[in-house]
RNA sequence: GCACUCGUAGCUCAACUGAAUAGAGCAUCUGACUACGGAUCAGAAGGUUCGGGGUUUGAAUCCCUGCGAGUGCACCA
C-alpha cells in the first residue's frame, strides 16, 4: 500500500514538472502480464494537456521519473500506456516492510463501528441453502470490515411470530401427539419444519374436500378446520393467552436449539438477536411522530401514508386505519432501536434476498425523511436465488436443498475423495474428521462466495467438491 | 402495464473507477504416459460481450432503444 501512495506522488510530480501543472487524477493500474513492467500510467487524458501524441506524452513522464524517481528503475512505452519498472531494491524494501509487520492486511481497530444483519430466518421450518449464501455473504463482508479497522455488531432478527409459527403449532398440536426432539431423536428445527409440511398437506387436504362438498375456494380456505385452528392460536397469542404463549416459546425453543447448531457448523455468529416479537410493536410512535411534522399524511379513514411519488415511487401505507402497524412500520422501529442499542455505529448493512429491493428503497428514503442522518449509510446487502442444475427450489414441491443435509454430504464427498486419494497418511480419526469438515464446508463457502452477489446463481454441488477447477478444494490444496 | 436487476466461449463464472489482443475452470480436440480406461502432464481450438443506435482518443462497462430471463408492484410478513 505505501509503494502505492510513494509512486503515485512521485509520478504526480513528474507530471506538474513536465507539464507545469498538477494533475489528481491519475489512471495508474496494474501492467498487464505481457508487458514488462508492474506499474502502468495510462497517458491518453495527458495529451490535451501536453499537447503532444500519447507516446511522445509518455517518453516525456518516463524520462523525468528516470531522472528523478527513487523508485522507478526503467520504463517502456507501448501506445499510450507508460509501463513502469521498479528497482530490485524498491521491492527488497517492500518485502521487508511487509514481514516487519505482523498484521498486514489488516488496519488495526480505528473506533469506527458498523452493523452488519444476516441470517434472519423464519422459525418454522429449518435453513435452507439461499440462508446459506446470506450467512456467508454477510458474515464474508462483517469480516472484511473488521480487516478494515471497523468493530462489527453481527445481529439477525429473527421472525419469531405470526401465522407462520401458529401454522406448525396447530398442526403439532392436532397430529403432535406430544413428540418432541428428544423423543423422536429429531433435530428441532426440522421437527417444527415437519408439522408446518403436516399443516400444509392438512389444509390442503381439507380446502379440497369442502370445496367438493360444495363451497367457493375461498370460502373453503377461510373455513378449513386447521387454519381456523392456527388462526386461532395468532389471536390468543396476541391477546397473551399463558398456554398459547408457553406452546410457542417450547418450539421456537426447539427451532433456536437446531439454528444454533447449524450456525457453528456453518462457522458463524452473531452478537445480539433480535426477536421480531419484541420489535413488532415499535415504529408506530415514530410514525405517529412523522404525522404530526407533517412528514407522512393521513387518509380520511385514518390511515397514515408516506407519498414517495416525487422520489419515483409509490404511495405507502404506514399504520393501519385501526392503528396497527404492518410490517414496514416495526423495521422503521428496529432500525431506530439499533441505533440506540449502538450509539457509535455509523451505519447498517441489511443482508437479505433481492425480492425485497424495493421494501429497503421504501424503508431507507423513509428514515431520511424522518431526519436520521444515519439513513444514507444504511445499505440493503441483496443478493440473488440461488438455483440448482435440477432447477429452482421450491417448498411447495419439496426440492428445497436443507442447509444441515447439504453439509453433511459435502463432508462425506471431502472423506470419500481425500480417502480415494490417500491423503490422510497416519492422522488420527479426529484429525482425519476436521479435514473432512475443512474441506467440505469450504468447497460449499468458496462456491456460494465467487459469483457476484446480485446475480443469480446456480449452484452445483458435485463441481463444487472438484479438487480441480476454481473451487475451495483447489485453493486449499494448493 | 410500470419499476428494478441480469444477459460475456458449449456450460459455470471473471474483467476493480471506461483503457492495451475480453480472462479462468469445466467440457471438447491433439500429443505424451498408459496393456486398455481413468488419473496425470504438455498443447490447441473455442467470442459480432443478446440485437440496433449514440457519447468518448478509447465501451462488456456510460446513455437511448428493441428482445429475452428473473424479481417486485397487499391496510401479508
Amino acid at each position: 500500500m505505501q509503494i502505492e501512495v510513494a509512486l503515485r506522488a512521485e509520478i504526480e510530480n513528474a507530471v506538474a514538472n513536465v507539464f507545469g501543472q498538477r494533475v489528481d487524477a491519475l489512471q495508474i493500474q496494474p501492467t498487464n502480464q505481457e508487458f514488462e513492467g508492474s506499474h502502468t500510467l495510462v497517458c491518453f487524458p495527458l495529451t490535451k494537456l501536453s499537447r503532444k501524441g500519447p507516446e511522445e506524452t509518455a517518453r516525456m513522464l518516463g524520462e523525468n521519473l528516470l531522472q528523478h524517481s527513487q523508485l522507478v528503475g526503467n520504463y517502456n512505452v507501448i501506445k499510450g500506456f507508460l509501463n513502469l519498472t521498479l528497482r530490485d531494491e524498491t521491492w527488497v524494501k517492500v518485502l521487508n516492510d511487509i514481514r516487519a509487520n505482523p498484521s498486514f492486511g489488516q488496519t488495526p481497530p480505528e473506533g469506527r463501528e458498523i452493523m452488519i444483519e444476516y441470517s434472519s430466518p423464519n422459525t418454522n421450518k429449518p435453513l435452507h441453502l439461499g440462508h446459506l449464501r446470506n450467512n456467508f455473504l454477510g458474515y464474508s463482508v462483517a469480516e472484511i470490515y473488521k480487516a478494515n479497522g471497523y468493530t462489527v455488531h453481527r445481529v439477525q432478527i429473527i421472525n419469531d411470530r405470526g401465522i407462520h409459527i401458529c401454522k406448525s403449532m396447530a398442526a403439532w398440536k392436532l397430529y403432535g401427539d406430544g413428540e418432541t426432539p428428544d423423543s423422536s431423536s429429531t433435530k428441532g428445527d426440522h421437527l417444527v419444519g415437519k408439522y408446518y409440511v403436516e399443516f400444509d398437506k392438512a389444509y390442503k387436504a381439507q380446502v379440497k374436500a369442502l370445496v367438493e362438498k360444495g363451497m367457493t375456494q375461498e370460502e373453503a380456505e377461510k373455513e378449513a378446520p386447521v387454519m381456523k385452528v392456527a388462526a386461532d392460536m395468532l389471536r390468543k397469542w396476541e391477546q397473551k393467552d399463558p398456554e398459547t404463549i408457553a406452546l410457542w416459546k417450547t418450539m421456537n425453543g426447539w427451532v433456536y436449539e437446531g439454528f444454533s447448531e447449524t450456525y457453528r457448523k456453518m462457522g458463524v455468529a452473531f452478537e445480539k438477536l433480535y426477536y421480531e416479537s419484541d420489535t413488532y410493536l415499535l415504529g408506530k410512535d415514530e410514525v405517529l411522530k412523522g404525522v404530526d411534522r407533517g412528514v407522512f399524511f393521513r387518509k380520511p379513514d385514518g390511515s397514515v401514508w408516506v407519498d414517495l411519488t416525487a422520489d419515483g415511487l409509490d404511495q405507502k401505507v404506514l399504520l393501519r386505519a385501526d392503528g396497527t402497524s404492518v410490517y414496514i412500520t416495526q423495521d422503521i422501529g428496529t432500525a431506530i432501536l439499533r441505533f440506540r442499542d449502538f450509539p457509535k455505529i455509523t451505519g447498517q448493512v441489511y443482508t437479505v434476498g433481492n425480492e425485497q429491493e424495493y421494501h429497503f428503497k421504501v424503508l431507507f428514503l423513509i428514515l431520511d425523511k424522518l431526519g436520521y442522518d444515519w439513513a444514507k449509510r444504511c445499505y440493503h446487502l441483496s443478493y440473488g436465488m440461488v438455483d440448482l442444475p435440477s432447477g429452482k427450489m421450491k417448498s411447495r414441491e419439496g426440492t428445497v436443498v436443507d442447509a444441515d443435509d447439504l453439509i453433511e454430504e459435502m463432508t462425506a464427498e471431502a472423506e470419500k475423495q481425500t480417502r480415494e486419494l490417500g491423503k490422510i497418511g497416519d492422522m488420527n480419526s479426529e484429525e482425519a474428521r476436521e479435514l473432512f469438515k475443512m474441506i467440505g464446508l469450504g468447497a460449499l463457502k468458496f462456491f456460494l462466495l465467487k459469483v457476484d452477489p446480485k446475480k443469480r446463481m446456480l449452484f452445483d454441488p458435485n463441481e463444487s467438491i472438484q479438487l480441480q477447477g476454481f473451487t475451495g478444494p483447489f485453493i486449499q490444496y494448493t
